[in-house]
RNA sequence: CGGGCUGUGGCGCAGCUUGGUUAGCGCGUCGGUCUGGGGGACCGAAGGUCGGAGGUUCGAAUCCUCUCAGCCCGACCA
């Protein structure tokens, strides 16, 4: 294409709104723009980059013997309340009522569709099956961020693999786990397989690929020493011991005046390790307190995962008063019986602890949990802090920012089951397949990379999704000589399948330097009178700069095998 | 949903506190001349319901009320 007549509306400053790096350079860059918050329009540019990603997805895909689908991406509502999720997804799914009444939903994802093209599966003999799709996913985010990183309606690579028992589940799982690492290595993307909560979709196991990056929403525990990562929200780490303080044959009160935090207690002699943190929550409508470590942080995702709860609030502060007679900061659990009392496992064998005695103003010190405390349930539900030691292998924990660019999920047999999927085994008897799925957001892995391959000037994409792989720029286009080159060079590169860029622009040359920078095109050929004086043209590779003069005659084939070279990455 | 902030030509901003001619500036855009290896110079020009509605006032971008939209933090979230 020619530079001249495409649509490549880049931008000196970003919009005020673009924070994150990638937001930033993908509308700066004239990939992209915002239609409204969560919903982004694809330049023709950024539409390139899109579907060389989804293609880099699809061939792998395909290599592993997945099988192309495409469904509707708006559902009637009989679906979903088959697998019971028309309810369970709440404000998160974009309902509409159509001219009869009838109701509506569009897709945030696929189980109860691909389950019920699946009801035709008969036999064993048909399994297994790995389907897969690249469609438009609607989730009504309450909180769309970040430019692409996280919206409202997104392309998404969505596969879903039937099988007739978990050796196959664990087959399967396994070849979308290769297959994730070669798509992101292709990409560019340094992804780490970590262990993950599973969430709302359920099932036995979830592996997430976590790419680190400050744009990224989940926090990761990564050990260098013996390879163990997780995500925080089930990551566990081991506990340094920790000696109890001397304790009493039962807790004393003491009076703590306007100390409302495990800070100021602490500043009272009171060390938060050995405090008992009161947290009252609701917990599917019941007033239930969670205890932990003074120091500890609480994370709800390993509450709800233990406890498989579905609303997890934190109380009000009236309800918290009426129910135990004090305000958050003076709260306990000591003497508590009428309510469900959690508490995490840091907690276990601590005595000398000091908490709040359920009077404003007053503490508890001399507390042995077991001993003082009803104790309904020990769960783990601390979020680890970084620098703690792996509970495997005693080296340091490092806890880092990552965008999650994958995730894929055993879900076993929730969804064939509420679908009514089953096939004959061998023996002719009934069997239930067991599925799992596995997804890739097109439009946040391209994010990722603009977010983790940029400079001061721009983006580096690399070369397997570049828009263009080369762009050849002309310095002086009334230069009869220089255009003359040019198109020749842009008819053999092209006809030898790269995607080239000519830009013919009427321009300054630092503009036309500056613009092939910040869209990020991997090669540039700089076409002048200096170089064809000299008989060679400057070849500048975008990632480190560097320049080297190559003859005009063997221009083609410098760039025909960088492009073949680069597209190769990771393959 | 809670907290913070922002809406003024395509993009970035000033003006608002203290209401008062024709709403400015930079970038970009258009025409022209000179230029031409890192966002060039000069001349000329186009482009704005000041997010929206209501109100106060002789008079509102500016003050008040409501509302919509967007961003950030948190909650939430395959």
């Amino acid at each position: 294409m020619r530079w001249s007549s495409l649509f490549i509306p880049t931008l000196r400053d970003a919009p005020a709104e673009a924070e994150a790096a990638s937001h930033r350079l993908l509308v700066r860059g004239g990939f992209m723009r915002q239609l409204q918050s969560g919903h982004y329009s694809m330049l023709p540019l950024g539409w390139r980059v899109h579907q060389k990603v989804a293609q880099v997805i699809r061939e792998e895909m395909d290599a592993i013997g997945a099988q192309e689908f495409l469904l509707p991406a708006m559902h009637a509502a009989s679906v979903w309340q088959a697998s019971g999720r028309w309810t369970s997804m709440g404000d998160e799914m974009f309902r509409l009522t159509d001219r009869k009444g009838g109701e509506f939903a569009l897709g945030m994802t696929h189980e109860e569709v691909f389950a019920t093209l699946s009801l035709e599966l008969a036999s064993y003999r048909d399994l297994p099956q790995l389907w897969y799709q690249i469609q438009w996913k609607f989730r009504d985010e309450p909180r769309p961020k970040s430019g692409l990183l996280r919206v409202r309606e997104f392309a998404m690579k969505d596969s879903y693999s039937f099988d007739l028992d978990d050796a196959g589940l664990d087959r399967s799982f396994d070849l979308h786990h290769d297959a994730y690492q070669r798509i992101f290595r292709r990409l560019g993307l340094d992804a780490v397989p970590v262990e993950a909560s599973s969430g709302a979709m359920g099932g036995s196991a979830s592996v997430e690929f976590m790419v680190e990056s400050d744009a990224g929403e989940d926090d990761v525990a990564l050990c260098a020493a013996c390879g163990y990562a997780a995500n925080v929200e089930r990551a566990t780490a081991a506990l340094e011991p920790v000696e109890n303080r001397p304790s009493s044959d039962a807790p004393e009160s003491f009076d703590t005046p306007g100390v409302r935090t495990i800070a100021t207690l602490a500043e009272l002699g009171h060390p938060p390790v050995h405090q008992v943190k009161t947290l009252v929550y609701r917990v599917d409508g019941a007033l239930t307190l969670v205890l932990l470590r003074g120091d500890h942080p609480f994370l709800e995702q390993k509450f709800v995962d233990a406890t498989g709860a579905v609303e997890v609030v934190p109380a009000e502060a009236d309800e918290i008063r009426s129910a135990l007679g004090a305000s958050p900061g003076s709260l306990g659990a000591v003497g508590v019986s009428d309510l469900p009392i959690y508490a995490d496992e840091a907690l276990r064998g601590r005595s000398g602890m000091t908490t709040g005695a359920n009077v404003d103003d007053v503490h508890l010190e001399g507390v042995d949990v077991e001993r003082d405390v009803a104790v309904d349930h020990w769960v783990d539900v601390r979020g680890i802090l970084d620098g703690e030691a792996c509970a495997s292998c005693g080296e340091p924990l490092r806890v880092a920012r990552c965008i999650e660019a994958g995730h894929i999920f055993k879900l076993g047999r929730k969804y064939a089951e509420a679908m009514g999927v089953s096939v004959l085994d061998a023996e002719g008897t009934s069997r239930v397949p067991t599925m799992g799925s596995y997804g890739i957001g097109v439009g946040r892995a391209m994010a990722t990379v603009a977010e983790t391959h940029h400079d001061e000037n721009g983006l580096v994409w690399p070369m397997a999704i570049a828009p263009y792989e080369v762009v050849l720029t002309v310095v002086k286009v009334d230069h009869d000589d220089s255009m003359a080159v040019a198109e020749g060079l842009y008819d053999e590169l092209r006809a030898a399948g790269v995607d080239v860029l000519l830009d013919d622009r009427d321009g300054r040359p630092g503009v036309k330097f500056a613009d092939a920078e910040l869209v990020g095109i991997p090669m540039r050929v700089t076409i002048g009178p200096r170089g064809l004086e000299s008989g060679a043209l400057e070849v500048t590779t975008r990632a480190d700069g560097e320049q080297t003069d190559v003859a005009v005659e063997e221009v083609v084939a410098h760039v025909v095998d960088a492009v073949a070279a680069g597209r190769a990455v990771g393959r």
